[in-house]
RNA sequence: GCGAGAGUGGCGGAAUUGGCAGACGCACCAGACUUAGGAUCUGGCGGGUAACACCGUGGGGGUUCGAGUCCCCCCUUUCGCACCA
């Protein structure tokens, strides 16, 4: 241990002072505890599968490998340790493992910064945060420890890569992407926020057009979705960003034939609407500037040419500052027409700088009666509104002459229409099926579900990263690596620049390869994986890490899968939390696994945050978990971080708080310290069945306090109350000092008392656990021990205390056995004097008598 | 604009099904022990009153013997989504 976390030790105390309390001093307990459970290397190994206990599996999300571990790792690790001690404890065989996210572009940063290896710098913060780990006491098993950025974990990236190379999931196109100038790379459509890079705030995302590998997750997006609602378990908020974030919209595809003759992109325009119900509405046509149309239309018309440059231009801003929603809308007639296939109307055709090519589509039928922008659009630029839906509140169609703008029914559930040929006088809803039914029928429509998400782009233009395991030969083109090949090594020697494209094109020995096909000449994909691809897949690494045949061994994963509880931070609740469903899901297709959801249940926890701001540099109010450990110690920095607030909410950093936690920690020292006699001859034996009032006091709070962790732990995870209750115990047991001085309690209690007490408390605060667990005499590892139990009988009260209320008003309190009848409740309330004088000279209307609760007398 | 949370003492937060509002902790006040206290122990601590009464869970209505909790309307706030056709 570095001398920094050890400012007090108990030899500053100086022996000559014998009057000094016995003080609580976490530093040399931690470090002596922390030295003994390193020694042992399969202190939380769980058991083989074959085991005959229960598996439990449980899993924080591994951190990127910084430097150092901030409070919101703290708070993370805190939850899924106290969780899994508890599980042991219950007789669970329980999986707790920890790895580390480690590629990615900081290591790069840091190389050019400091002229490091990025090999070298992340493997150094991994040991540093693990060492941190490590003083904190969570219970991880090492064995399995995962570091992501190792060849022998990054092969099976590119392993799997193949494989869904192989089953067509694994492409390569041209496309627009999203590039960040700062982190000059390509980013995922997931990681752009606002228009800007997820990891530079301020830094806008431009577009680029560059090939690219992409993973097929739109095939599995059906399943994605429909999944989601079997997620009972995962918080609702994250269900709801999946759905949006995948964007289900289900329509049709109707097809408007082209006046005159087709040009080389065809003779008709294809429209994606949700509302083809107001299709007699639609009094014009809109293309995406970049429609492949749109070339054809230009040809005809030269001068559109200026505008469709002008229109593209504006969307691409618009997309680059974020602000596509708020984009001034701009269109242009192309002079073209085409014709409406219900009612054969010749309709207009325009180019719209609001309509997206990546959408539907990229053409929409505008209908400015019935929807909000198309209005926008048509008010502009005077384009017909027809009204064509109602809402239902008469069968009169409208009087010729309404004011449209104060009946325009965007959107109508109990609607009816109008002006629609035969389709008149149907329902919003009927009138929706029925047209897609005649578009399928007469061959110009076809029902049509569209998704907002696209395929997952994966090609970084980075160094640290997994590289593509893909070849390109001047004669046989893309060509896979075989798979007897991989890994395909990242080089060491490397220089690092900020300048665009791939680091890695700049090294010969990498690039310069043999087809394995022709045995030719081949260049070497230089591009890497996003590092998303890395965390889709690690948990089931977990359970076979040291495997160096296959990824996993599937016996341990079916065995292990799905994770019980995984525990994270609702920042990942798209990104990460959806590849890895994809990546389940396409193992399972392999036949690797048989589950199809990695998790059972997902809990987020919320933000650590200090003076009411999220923690930063800028701000200047981050709390370093080193510092606080240095203070307090790690059980009382952890256990405030459960103390503190309910775990899914957001938690203000107080010192003051940790500093709570620490005196009472201490209070609990002291009273142990004070009261285990270990060497007493009755220390070990059975508590009598009869015990005087004082000693009854305790035993009955020490059953009520088992009862209410017990049911923290299995219901709602509130640890805040569950370590407030163990307070108000150890706030009992202080309360009988003067009995204990006096023998009024027996030793037998006294021993039954604290053992348990160390069991409630074990997994919030493991170090003052152990300590005091071997104070008590006891030489077992406490996590191996069984959970207290708790007897109904024993926690039951025998008087209890009954507000009398008076017409709804409080107005006295009357102590009865706890077993009482309703009659004798009553009867008690009436008799109280305090109650009479409430009730004098009135009559009795009513009286309610909640057995055990409360008694209300209603008078006149 | 849409969707999901949240709003309770000076502060963090309790109140699992409608049943004593404020558990537990912090801060503060007082006392004890002490050469000393920033240690420890004991007590107090929503407002109000001499003490009662009374008033108090963002605001306004409602249901009920009884509402922090259920229903309706509104305000504030956090987060997510937002020309998605």
């Amino acid at each position: 241990m570095p001398d920094s976390t050890s400012k007090t030790t108990v030899t500053d105390i100086p022996s000559e002072q014998p009057r000094r309390d016995e003080r609580f001093h976490p530093q040399p307990i931690e470090e002596k505890w922390a030295a003994i459970w390193q020694s042992d290397p399969l202190l939380y190994a769980a058991d083989p599968v074959t085991s005959a206990r229960t598996k439990y599996y449980v899993l924080e999300m591994l951190p990127y490998p910084s430097g150092a571990l901030h409070m919101g790792h703290v708070r993370n690790y805190a939850i899924g340790d106290a969780l899994a001690r508890y599980m042991w404890m219950r007789g669970y065989n329980v999986l707790h493992p920890m790895g580390w996210d480690a590629f990615g572009l900081p290591a790069e940063n840091a190389a050019l910064k400091n002229n490091t290896p990025p090999r070298e710098w992340t493997l150094k913060n991994i040991a540093a945060m693990k060492q941190q780990m490590k003083r904190l006491g969570f219970s991880y098993d090492w064995s399995t420890e995962v570091t992501t950025c190792l060849p022998d974990y990054y092969r099976w990236n590119q392993w799997f890569f193949l494989k869904m190379h192989e089953r067509g999931l694994a492409y390569r196109k041209k496309s627009k992407v999203n590039w960040c100038p700062e982190c000059a790379t390509v980013l995922a459509n997931e990681q752009v926020v606002d228009g800007c890079c997820w990891r530079h705030e301020e830094t806008k995302v431009e577009q680029r057009e560059l090939e690219q590998w992409f993973l097929r997750i739109t095939d599995y997006v059906p399943e994605l979705l429909a999944d989601l609602d079997k997620l009972e378990h995962w918080p609702e908020r994250v269900r709801t960003m999946q759905r949006n974030w995948i964007g289900r919209s289900d329509g049709a595809n109707v097809d408007f034939k082209l006046e005159g003759t087709a040009g080389p992109a065809g003779d008709k325009i294809t429209v994606f609407t949700t509302r083809i119900d107001t299709i007699y509405g639609a009094t014009s046509i809109q293309l995406a500037p970049q429609h492949p149309l749109v070339t054809d239309l230009m040809k005809r018309n030269p001068a559109l040419e200026i505008d469709v440059a002008k229109l593209t231009d504006e969307q691409r801003k618009a997309k680059e500052a974020g602000e596509l929603g708020a984009i001034e809308k701009h269109g242009v007639k192309t002079g073209a027409f085409a014709i409406n296939p219900f009612n054969q109307e010749r309709v207009p055709i325009w180019i719209a700088n609001y309509v997206l090519m990546d959408y539907g589509t990229g053409a929409i039928m505008s209908v400015p009666a019935h929807d909000e922008r198309d209005y926008d659009f048509a008010k502009k630029y005077d384009l017909e509104v027809r009204i064509v839906v109602l809402p239902r509140r008469t069968e009169e169609p409208p009087e010729a002459g309404d004011a449209e703008e104060n009946i325009l029914p965007f959107t109508s559930e109990e609607s009816l229409l109008i002006n629609s040929g035969d389709f008149n006088g149907m329902s919003n809803r009927e009138a929706i099926a029925a047209m897609t039914r005649f578009a399928e029928e007469h061959g110009f429509g076809k029902a049509t579900t569209t998704y907002r998400m696209k395929d997952w782009g994966v090609s970084r233009q980075r160094y640290w990263g997994t590289p593509i395991p893909m070849l390109y030969c001047e004669k046989c083109g893309i060509v896979p690596v075989p798979e007897d090949q991989l890994p395909v090594l990242l080089p060491e020697k490397i220089d690092i620049t900020q300048q665009g494209g791939s680091p890695l094109a700049n090294v010969p020995e990498f690039v310069n390869a043999t087809c394995p096909k022709c045995g030719g000449k081949a260049r070497r994909e230089t591009d890497t994986m996003d590092t998303f691809v890395d965390s889709s897949w690690y948990f089931y690494r977990y359970t076979s890490a040291k495997l160096a045949t296959a990824p996993f061994d599937s016996d341990k994963a079916n065995y292990w899968f799905p994770i019980d509880q995984y525990i994270g931070g609702v920042e990942h609740a798209i990104l990460h939390l959806i590849y890895s469903r994809f990546w389940t899901k396409v193992m399972r297709d392999m036949g690797l696994i048989k589950n199809s959801e990695p998790a059972q249940r997902l809990f987020t926890q919320g933000m650590v945050i200090k003076d009411g701001a999220k923690m930063s540099k800028n701000r200047g109010n981050v709390v370093s978990p080193d510092d606080m450990i240095a203070k307090f110690g790690a059980d009382s920095t952890r256990m405030y971080s459960l103390f503190a607030a309910p775990p899914d909410r957001d938690l203000d950093w107080q010192e003051q708080g940790v500093e709570g936690v620490h005196r009472f920690l201490g209070r609990v020292y002291r009273f142990v310290v004070k009261h285990a006699q270990p060497q007493h001859p009755e220390w070990t034996g059975k508590v009598p069945a009869q015990l005087s009032p004082e000693a009854r006091a305790i035993q009955r709070k020490l059953h009520q306090t088992i009862a209410k962790i017990t049911h923290d732990f299995d219901g709602r995870w509130h640890f805040n109350t569950s370590i407030a209750a163990v307070m108000e115990l150890v706030n009992e047991l202080y309360g009988a000092e003067s009995a204990i001085a006096l023998g009024a309690i027996p030793i037998t209690l006294l021993a039954d008392v604290q053992r348990k007490l160390i069991l409630l408390l074990a997994p919030f605060a493991p170090y003052l656990g152990a300590e005091l667990w071997s104070v008590l005499g006891e030489t077992s590892v406490l996590l191996k021990e069984p959970w207290p139990q708790f007897d109904p009988a024993l926690a039951k009260e025998d008087e209890i205390e009954i507000p009398v209320q008076v017409n709804g008003k409080l107005r006295s309190r009357i102590s009865v056995p706890a077993d009482s009848s309703e009659e004798f409740v009553r009867n008690a309330a009436f008799a109280d004097e305090k109650v009479k004088a409430a009730m004098a000279g009135k009559e009795v209307v009513k009286v309610i008598v909640v057995p055990g609760k409360l008694v209300n007398i209603v008078v006149k």
